[in-house]
DNA sequence: TCGGTTAGTTAGCCTATGCTAACTGCTAAA
DNA sequence: TTTAGCAGTTAGCATAGGCTAACTAACCGA
């Protein structure tokens, strides 16, 4: 089972709640992304079974290696979108979203591009 | 009934072979977008009834005006994505392939910026 | 005229991903 | 101790949008 665009978008969320709160649990999740709880449940589930997601005793997710991994790339590629968004020009609410749209479905060789491109912009 | 984003890929498709062949037929467009016949079958059934697409006679397809306007806006989304990407350093075909995914996602705020971006460095 | 090819449709399956309703099971307060 | 609320799960619904199988209907060449 390879992972699916909201599989990646679950993910980020957990990384981004665990870093901001320490413990996250799947109704934190749920309300983060404006999901119902049954929705969470049974994306956890399938991120569980697909190696990317433990749960301790008490419900508390934690990212495994693999699953930490598609966080931060997922992550990564959020912020260096958003920000290229907001330097030409887009409003940080409309960017943040738009980057949240595409930043799973964009080609690493564009990601690339857009990377190199927005740091040579900087200097 | 409001258009889905695979809808606009089909009026998209439909106005790209138009400009190409004249005319245009449910099989072409199954063809060009790989797509089963069935698929498209229902997908021209649901722009019918929607008021973006009419058929003759022959089975020939034709945008009506809504149709032509949607399908123009997504062209020019594609064309200026792309040509942007390809600037940045992106192959044709990754940025004609990425251009198509995102075109029906990005809002019209970053779209604007893109392209307002795009033709600030032609100079 | 008959038989094959081609285009389109109908029926129905599958997956992903949202939802509500309703259940379980723990914890905490009266 | 009993009850209320919270977290999570289970069951099942809906929609979008792919698919195959199998049908119809038109057209064309021998």
């Amino acid at each position: 089972m390879s992972l699916q665009e909201s599989g990646e978008m679950y993910l980020e969320t957990i990384y981004v709640l665990t870093k901001k709160n320490n413990a996250v649990r799947a109704i934190d999740v749920a309300e983060e992304m404006g999901y119902s709880k049954p929705s969470i449940s049974r994306a956890i589930g399938i991120l569980k079974q697909g190696g990317y997601v433990v749960t301790d005793e008490h419900g508390f997710l934690t990212l495994t290696d693999s699953g930490r991994e598609v966080a931060e790339k997922i992550y990564e590629r959020h912020t260096i979108l958003s920000n290229f968004l907001i330097r030409i020009g887009v409003s940080p609410e409309t960017a943040d979203e738009d980057a949240c749209k595409v930043e799973h479905i964009l080609s690493d060789e564009t990601f690339d591009a857009i990377k190199k491109f927005a740091s040579g912009e900087d200097k």
